[in-house]
This record gives structure tokens, C-alpha cells and sequence, in this order.
DNA sequence: ACCGCTGTTCTCCG
DNA sequence: TCGGAGAACAGCGG
């Protein structure tokens, strides 16, 4: 988190409250931000999430503004901390401290993956009734908090499992293959652009900004590729990920070993 | 220039 | 109830 006192907020009129707020606490729950800004020895709540293009750009003094900056805190060193949104899907609303644990959108959220663990137990009720497909089913942020579209495809590959199998037909097996591969695509996702933001940026990682032009990921956003797991497993020309549509949105799988 | 696509979520229908 | 469509928005690339 950037450390500083805020001294201006421009982009909401809520957010003028916060000037002279000092930045004490960082969580997240799934995809959602929850600051906590201490004011005048009370806390006051920062609860941001970043839609489909949101981030935060944190900017040394005499930078240029990015491009999109909707919200900018000024803060004492001359530091300037960007909500940056392109397509205005994020959201940022301060509320009390204490009212985090009322909305409830947070209170729905399933598990974090990363924060609470998957409870395969948990997991396997929630799978068994329903006849969704697994993938939308993913996206489902009461049934795991955090997973999106990318880790969604991202972790059914891992498992070898195929993403339009109704939910609730997935074997006690697959349903801890899935959990682990969640684990390990969120992990592998952290491990790669959290590197190289680091090392393309030097030390300081208290902003988030990826490298343009980079795709770690196995199957998201490489339909035509061929399938890097086959190509190691199999003899013969291996099979070509695929991209099909589900609920509206891409899905990439491998049409051989995802079953 | 038009069309389809984009890391999300909410609401409205049938 | 559930699932799908459409909406919110703005850009990019073919």
C-alpha cells in the first residue's frame, strides 16, 4: 500500500472526506479492495473493485496522470495514487469501517481460494446441485470469491476437465483436481505478472501495472495454438485450443485431454 | 468504417 | 428459481 497522507482527492465528491485520511489497512476479498484510512483517529472504509480495466497506478511527483485516471489521491510526499478505469466498470465507494461486514455483496462471497482455502466438502455440495456447466458455474462469485474468467479456463485445463460438463457431474476425483488447479493457476498468475511487474518496475509493487503485449497464461487467449500439454504427452501433431462461448463469455479448453 | 471482442456484475425477462 | 440476454462503457484490431 502507498504509504502517505492523503491531501487532495479529486474525481468523487465522497472522497474530500478522506483528505488528511492516512492509509493503515489493505484486504481483499475475491476481486473486491478494502482500505481503511484512518481520520482523525477513526476509521473510514475505501472499498474499491476493478471491474473489467480498473487499476491503480501509484505515480512519483511530475509524472504525467495515466490516461483514464478517474479518481487521483495527492498524497504528502507528492506522490499521486490513480484509480485508473478505462471502461468505468470498477467501483469505489467509502463507507464506515465497520459497515464492510454489512454489504452484501461481501457478505455472499464464497471462500478465497488464497484467503480461506477451497473446502473440497463445501465445494462438492454446491457442484452437486447444479447442472450449470462447470465453467459459468466458476464465475459464480458465492461459490468461490475471486475466480474470473481467465483463472476459470485457466484451472479447467489444469484439471484436464472439460468446461462444459454439467457441474454436478463432476467425480469427488475431478473435484479435487479442480480445486488444486485453481490453486495452482492463481499462484502461477501471482508468480508471473507479480515477477515481472517487479522486475520491470524495480522494487516498489505497491502499484499494479502489467507489462503490455505478455500472455503467461496456458490456454486463455491462444485458440489456434497448439496444446502445450499434449504436445508433451501425446506422438502425432497435437490438438489446437479451441475458444468457445459460454454464458457470453470466452471460454479456451483443449479439446483432447479436457474431458 | 463496421463489427466483434475485451480481465465484471447487475437487472430484467420468459 | 434459473438461465440467458442485455446493459452499463470505451477502446482496439481485423
Amino acid at each position: 500500500m502507498a504509504d502517505g497522507r492523503v491531501v487532495a482527492g479529486k474525481g468523487q465528491r465522497a472522497l474530500k472526506a478522506l483528505v488528511g485520511a492516512r492509509f493503515t489497512g489493505f484486504d481483499r476479498r475475491g476481486k473486491h479492495l478494502l482500505l481503511t484510512l484512518q481520520q482523525s483517529g477513526k476509521p473510514v472504509g475505501l472499498w474499491s473493485h476493478l471491474g473489467m480495466s480498473g487499476k491503480w497506478l501509484l505515480r512519483q511527483p511530475g509524472d504525467e496522470p495515466p490516461r483514464w485516471s478517474r479518481v487521483t489521491f495527492t498524497l504528502d510526499r507528492g506522490q499521486q495514487l490513480h484509480f485508473v478505469d478505462l471502461r468505468l466498470f470498477g467501483r469505489m465507494r467509502v463507507v464506515p469501517r465497520a459497515a464492510f461486514a454489512e454489504q452484501p455483496v461481501l457478505v455472499a462471497l464464497g471462500p478465497d481460494p488464497l484467503h480461506d482455502g477451497i473446502d473440497r466438502a463445501t465445494l462438492s455440495k454446491r457442484l452437486a446441485r447444479s447442472s450449470k456447466p462447470i465453467k459459468p458455474l466458476l464465475l459464480d462469485q458465492t461459490l468461490l470469491a475471486g475466480v474470473g474468467n481467465i483463472q476459470a479456463s485457466e484451472a479447467l485445463y489444469r484439471a484436464a476437465i472439460d468446461p462444459r460438463r454439467p457441474a454436478r457431474d463432476l467425480t469427488a476425483r475431478e473435484i479435487t483436481r479442480l480445486a488444486r488447479a485453481i490453486r495452482a493457476s492463481i499462484d502461477f498468475t501471482l508468480r508471473h505478472l507479480g515477477k515481472q511487474i517487479d522486475d520491470s518496475r524495480g522494487r516498489d509493487i505497491s502499484y499494479v501495472e502489467e507489462p503490455a503485449g505478455l500472455n503467461p497464461f496456458l490456454v486463455y487467449e491462444r485458440a489456434g495454438e497448439p496444446c502445450r500439454r499434449c504436445r508433451r504427452q501425446v506422438s502425432g501433431a497435437p490438438p489446437v485450443i479451441q475458444r468457445l462461448v459460454q454464458a457470453a463469455r470466452s471460454t479456451y479448453l483443449c479439446p483432447r485431454h479436457q474431458r
